[in-house]
DNA sequence: TACCTCCGTTTGAACGTTCAAACCATTAGA
DNA sequence: TCTAATGGTTTGAACGTTCAAACGGAGGTA
C-alpha cells in the first residue's frame, strides 16, 4: 500500500499553502526562489507525485494521448514501431498514451466521443488517413487537437490540419535511381489500386525519376500494374511485368515486393523496410518512424501548450533507401 | 466544443437526485425499475458519459490497464498481436490500455512508481518475465493488482501470482512429434542459451517427444545447439546439426528458423508464427494470442471486480503447427 | 396509537487539484 | 504622511463523482 502523498503534506512539511507547491509545480516563476527550493525538497524526499485525475478535473487536461492500435491482416506494416516511439517521445513530454481500437471511420468517431466523455485525451493521433477521411472534419469541427500521421490526401483548402508524413514518392524516386544508375532501363512499378493516397504518391515518384531519366517521353506507361497488396497479387504483376520486357522492379509496398521476388531474379524494391524485408534480404525503402513519432509529439505540445499557431505544423520527412541483395 | 453533460444533468432531466443516477449506472438493483427506465433514458437522451476523473478521485478506480510496450531488435515478435489483443478485450470489459516503456527492470518499477502517483492504473500487464524477476515481487509486495503473460519462470513456491502463458514445450512436442511421422529420426533442436526460461521449456518438449519416440535413451544429446537468438548464429548452428547427422531442426524461434533454412534444404519448424514464417513459407509454432489476451483480461476482472480469489488464476494455453512448405 | 423495519430516495461531504480573489508587507510616488 | 503599486503568499471555491448517513413513506406488529 503506497501511501498516498498529497500536495497538502508537501505544503505542511514546507510550511507554506497548498497554491503556493502547485505555484512551484506549475509557474515556478510566481515563487520566490528560496520558497520554490524548500518546497521542491519537500516534493523529492515525501515522493509526490501530481495526482492527474484531481489535475484533470480542475483543468480539464489528462496528459494523455489516444491512438488507434491498428492491425493488418499480413502483419507487415510499420504501426508497432511508430507506437513504440510515440510511447517513449510522449513519455518525455509528460504525456501517456492510451490506445483504442476500431473497425472503421465511423466506429473510430464514435470511440473519439466515448474517449472524449470517460478519459478526456488531450489529443489524438490518427493514422492512415485517405481520400473522405471524416475523422479529421468531425474532430477539426469540435476544435479538438489532433495530428495525423498521414497528410490529408485530396483536401483542397478547407480541410487543412496539423500532420506528419513520410514523402513516398521522394523515396520510389530514390529507388528507381538506385536502378538507373545500375543500368537498369526498363524499371516496372507494382502498384496498389487507383484512389489510395499513399499508393498514388509512391508511384508518382517512379513516374518522376523515370521522367527526368529520359524526359523524351518514357516507355514507363506500360511497365505498371496495380494489385490489392498481397504477395500473390504482386507475384503475377511482376511476371507479366518481366514479361513485358521490365528488367527490374519498384514496389509500393514488402508484401508486394515479396511477391515479386518469387517471379525471378530481376532486382525488386519494396517499400517499409519491414522485418520481412530484412529477413529475406529485400532491398527496401526505410521511414523514419522514431523521428515521426517524436514529431508528432512535437506538434502536439506546439498545438497544447504554446499558444496554437495559426498555420498548422506539416512536417515531411524522407525515408532512406535500405540495400540487400535484391537490388 | 463538445458540451460537458454531468450526472446532475442527468438528474435534473429525470425528476431524481445525483446519487440515483449514480446507482442506476453503479448499483442498478438499488434502484426501482421505473425509475431506473427513466434515468436510463435520461443518460440517453443526453449522452451522458461518466467522467473517470471524477469517478477515480471519489473510488481510486481508474480503469486503466498499463502495459509496457516492447520492442525486439530485429521485429520478429508477437508483441503487437497480444496487444491488440488486450485493447480490445479490455475495452469489452471497459478498461483502456496505458502504455509505457522502460529499458530494464529497474527503470519499469521507477515507471510503475510514477503511473501509480499519476494515472493509478488499476492493474499491470507484465510480459517476458524471467528468472529473478523482481518487478513481480515489487507489485506484489505492495498488493497492487498484476498479470503476466508468461509463468514466473524458477519461482519455487512463494512468488505465486495470476499468470497466462502459452504451453511452448507442447509445442516443440508436436512440432518433433510432426517431423517424427515424417519418417525423421534424428532431429536436431537449435535454442537459446540455458537459463531462459520460455528457451529451456521450449527445448523441454523436443526432448519429452524424442524420448517417448525411443525410450532405451535417445542419441538426441548430440543434436542440439545453443545460439543468441539471431539468424546468423541459427544458420551456423545448423550447419553444424546436419553435418552431425540431422534431418530435421526444431528451432526456439522464427529468427533462428530463418537462419537455419539457408543452411540447406532440411525441413525446419520455427515458433511463434511472425510475419516472417508466413512470408518464408516456414512452419511455425502459432501462439493464440488473442485468447491469452482475452485471459489476461479475464484474470484482472476477476482480481478487480470479484472478491479476489485465494488462489491466483494460472491458465496455459495450447500453441498451434502451422504447416508450410519448410516441413 | 405507537413503534419498528424495510425500501427507495435524497443530502452533505469528500477525493486532490488549480483558479480567482483576497491578503499583507514593502517600496515607490505625490 | 498618505495613497498606490508590486511581489509573494494564502484562502475559499469549484471541478464531477460516490460514500455514508439521513430521510420519509408504506407496511407490519404489539
Amino acid at each position: 500500500m503506497p501511501e498516498k502523498v498529497t500536495i497538502a503534506d508537501v505544503a505542511r512539511r514546507a510550511n507554506v499553502s497548498r497554491q503556493t507547491v502547485s505555484n512551484v509545480l506549475n509557474s515556478p516563476d510566481l515563487v520566490r526562489e528560496e520558497t520554490r527550493e524548500r518546497v521542491r525538497q519537500a516534493v523529492e524526499e515525501l515522493g509526490y507525485r501530481v495526482n492527474q485525475a484531481a489535475r484533470r478535473m480542475r483543468t480539464g487536461r489528462s496528459r494523455l494521448l489516444a491512438v488507434r492500435i491498428e492491425q493488418t491482416q499480413d502483419g507487415m506494416n510499420v504501426f508497432d514501431r511508430f507506437l513504440h516511439g510515440l510511447t517513449e517521445s510522449a513519455a518525455k513530454a509528460g504525456y501517456r498514451v492510451i490506445l483504442y481500437s476500431a473497425d472503421d471511420d465511423r466506429s473510430e468517431i464514435a470511440t473519439f466521443d466515448d474517449l472524449l466523455g470517460a478519459y478526456e485525451p488531450d489529443a489524438f493521433v490518427l493514422t492512415g488517413t485517405h481520400y473522405g477521411d471524416v475523422r479529421t472534419s468531425w474532430l477539426a469541427e469540435r476544435e479538438l487537437a489532433f495530428v495525423t500521421f498521414g497528410r490529408p490526401w485530396g483536401m483542397p483548402e478547407g480541410g487543412d490540419h496539423p500532420w506528419v508524413d513520410v514523402d513516398g514518392a521522394a523515396g520510389t524516386a530514390a529507388a528507381t535511381r538506385h536502378l538507373l544508375d545500375a543500368g537498369h532501363r526498363r524499371i516496372g512499378f507494382i502498384g496498389w489500386p487507383e484512389g489510395s493516397g499513399v499508393g498514388d504518391d509512391r508511384r508518382s515518384g517512379w513516374v518522376r525519376a523515370l521522367e527526368a531519366a529520359s524526359p523524351k517521353g518514357s516507355e514507363a506507361g506500360a511497365l505498371e500494374r496495380r494489385t490489392d497488396g498481397s504477395a500473390a497479387e504482386g507475384e503475377a504483376a511482376a511476371r507479366e511485368l518481366i514479361a513485358a520486357g521490365a528488367t527490374a522492379l519498384v514496389c509500393v509496398s514488402d508484401s508486394v515486393a515479396l511477391g515479386a521476388m518469387q517471379a525471378g531474379p530481376a532486382p525488386v524494391i519494396g517499400f517499409d523496410d519491414t522485418p520481412v524485408a530484412a529477413a529475406i534480404g529485400l532491398t527496401s525503402l526505410s521511414q523514419p518512424l522514431s523521428d515521426a513519432a517524436v514529431r508528432c509529439v512535437r506538434v502536439l505540445t506546439r498545438l497544447l501548450e504554446d499558444d496554437s499557431p495559426d498555420k498548422p505544423d506539416h512536417v515531411l520527412l524522407q525515408p532512406s533507401l535500405v540495400i540487400r541483395r535484391t537490388a
